[in-house]
RNA sequence: GCCGACAUAGCGUAAUUGGUAGCGCAACUGACUUGUAAUCAGUAGGUUGGGGGUUCGAUUCCCUCUGUCGGCACCA
């Protein structure tokens, strides 16, 4: 996908798309009021006061159609450069720009504000030379967006668009827009049986159908080796927890609306749980534990609930009740830096076993101001940001900062993708923590025989298993590799008369796999279909020729040729592609 | 939560300017016995998301709830 913002030109004809958007709203709605107008990834978008009017798919149109109208006058773009004060007259019917003026400061910013026809739009530029130079564009959606980003604040209406050099462009743009929502894990989870959501239970409840729970079980096997070799301990530990239990570590305080409401039982007040942090405390605890022993890692594939806003509820990606592959590393300061590489060192062989490649590290830190989010504690906090840069950077992983992004226990190194649809997400999370231990208490007993207290590492590999299904689904299209597909290999005979039989044996002898035996009385091309729709990873085709040889013909999904091998060839292949998580 | 749109059979969809709904795939039955992406014929399947209102009559219009979608806000 073309990233506007990164091309000159076209970052310049969507900027100037957005006034020419702007120009045909001030012709329709008179008294619109303009806030900004941007140039983003996907084209640009402008922020509108339209006072009592909302934007309809009608009304888009036909602000469409009197853009295309007055891109074809042909006005020439011509830059003003202004004082503050001048700038001030100019705008003063719009409170909007005057807010924007009023803050722009005059000795270090050119203050500029450009004019086409009867429109003139504060902006500092560059644009290009003639609203004619702006004819294939495609205004795409609309939607309220709070003023300021400010959920406090009015709701404006949104309209976005996006402008190309030429038609093809445009149409490609369009055509990648369209292919980009096939691959919605939405509509694959729907199609290949992964999963759904039903009324009955709720929002953001998914019921994993058969085939999405082998995908689960082979995600939780794999991670689980891999924990086991590095020494982590899995537990269970239940879904719910008294209110007291997040009083003490603090989450009551700050999440207490995103959690489920409490239920009380007898004299106690219960909530599901939001996160695992607290019990894992209480495991860490029910021991007297030695410097010898740490550092301790306690595991869990933890059923989690959240009271996620409606409007953000998505699929397997952003869900209230989840799956998390967590885990709480109990460590001496000294052992930070070698742990946290571990964990980091871990999720780039998990994501070079799924072969992601688009994935950012995003290093988040709190916001010195945001006393209320975060704890005081200047030094603390220091010591924990430094910490992880410190590690980051002999990693030599490049990394960008997020000022207000720390979780309110500590900063955290978070690993971000983007979806097919929609924006980024983030996936695995590593977090240093120096204030759950002290609030619960925690202790070891340091080579001198002094209580100490541990600090703690919250990390989570695939984040959870729904969010890290839907991304996996989105990456592959459906067609998961050999050893995540529910089913792996389909077997169809040509004549089920002559043929069956062998093909019963080959199943058998393949049942360390998913197999599957397509004994319907269908027409081998029709039953190929089906395999293929089905995006199954292996077709065998069992014929007289097969029965004949001893030999089994395979076509691999993705492919039309058909190989004829012995079984020992064939099962080489399956061990191989099981090995290279192909 | 906010702005807007949407909800028709398992899935994908059509139609009704208010007179209770068609099609394709899938399912089922029968015939065909098949060598690489759809064999033919037939059958069954719908309180048109739930509730309420207007009306002689609502799937269509209005209200409301639930869910879904596009954004915004949120994301321990």
């Amino acid at each position: 996908m073309k990233n506007i913002l990164q091309d000159e030109r076209l970052n310049m004809l969507n900027h100037s798309c957005a006034h020419l958007l702007a120009q045909a709203v001030k012709h329709l709605y008179p008294k619109a009021l303009f806030w900004v107008g941007p140039v983003i990834e996907e084209g640009f978008y402008y922020d509108i006061d339209l006072g009592d009017e909302v934007i309809t798919d009608e009304s888009l149109l036909k602000i469409e159609k009197e853009m295309k109208k007055i891109a074809k006058d042909g006005k020439k773009i011509i830059r003003h450069e202004v004082s503050k004060k001048e700038a001030l007259e100019i705008f003063k019917d719009n409170p909007y720009k005057i807010d924007l003026i009023q803050r722009m400061d005059e000795k270090n910013t050119v203050i500029s504000y450009y004019t086409q026809g009867d429109f003139s739009d504060l902006c500092r530029g560059p644009h290009v030379e003639s609203v004619k130079e702006l004819k294939h564009f495609k205004l795409l959606k609309f939607s309220g967006a709070y003023y300021k980003g400010d959920k406090n604040n009015k709701m404006l209406q949104r309209i976005y668009g996006v402008c190309f050099d030429n038609e093809k462009d445009l149409d490609d743009y369009l055509q990648e827009l369209k292919e980009a929502s096939e691959r919605d894990h939405r509509k694959i989870g729907k199609n290949l049986n992964i999963f759904i959501t039903h009324d009955l239970v709720g929002k953001g409840m998914p019921l994993w159908l058969p085939n999405g729970a082998i995908i689960r079980k082979e995600l939780e096997n794999y991670i689980y080796k891999k924990e086991q070799k590095l020494g982590y301990k899995h537990v269970y530990t239940p879904c719910v927890g008294t209110v007291d239990l997040y009083k003490t570590s603090g989450h009551w305080d700050h999440y207490q609306e995103n959690m489920f409401p409490s239920m009380k039982v007898d004299e106690e007040e219960f909530v599901l749980r939001p996160m695992n942090c607290p019990h894992h405390m209480l495991v860490y605890a029910n021991t007297l534990h030695s410097y010898r022993d740490l550092p301790i890692r306690i595991g869990e594939f933890a059923t989690d609930f959240r009271y996620e806003a409606s409007g953000a509820v998505k699929g397997l990606e952003r869900v209230r009740c989840m799956c998390q592959n967590d885990a709480h590393l109990f460590v001496t300061p000294e052992q930070i830096g070698d742990e946290f590489k571990k964990v980091v060192e871990l999720i780039l062989d998990v994501y070079h076993d799924f072969g992601i490649k688009n994935y950012k590290f995003r290093l988040s830190l709190r916001d010195k101001e945001d006393k209320e989010k975060y704890f005081d504690d200047d030094e603390m906090w220091d010591t924990a940001e430094n910490k992880l840069r410190e590690v980051l950077n002999s990693l030599e992983i490049p990394y960008y900062e997020a000022v207000g992004e720390a979780a309110f226990y500590g900063p955290k190194l978070d690993v971000e993708v983007k979806p097919a649809v929609g924006p980024e997400v983030t996936l695995s999370t590593c977090q240093l923590d120096f204030l759950l231990p002290r609030r619960f208490d925690l202790s070891y007993i340091d080579n001198e025989g002094n209580k100490q207290i541990p600090v703690v590492i919250h990390r989570a590999i695939f984040g959870t298993f729904d969010r890290f299904t839907a991304f996996i689904l989105e990456e592959t299209k459906g067609a998961l590799p050999l050893w995540l597909s529910p089913v792996q290999i389909n077997i169809i005979p040509v004549n089920n008369e002559y043929h069956l039989d062998y093909a019963q044996k080959l199943q058998e002898k393949l049942s360390n796999y998913r197999v599957e035996l397509d004994s319907r009385e269908e027409k081998l091309g029709y039953k190929i279909r089906e395999s293929v729709t089905k995006k199954i990873p292996i077709t065998l085709i069992i014929g007289q020729k097969e029965v004949d040889n001893n030999t089994i013909s395979y076509r691999l999904y993705g492919s039309e040729e058909t190989k004829t091998v012995s079984f020992e060839e064939f099962n080489n292949l399956l061990e191989q592609r099981i090995l290279e998580k192909n």
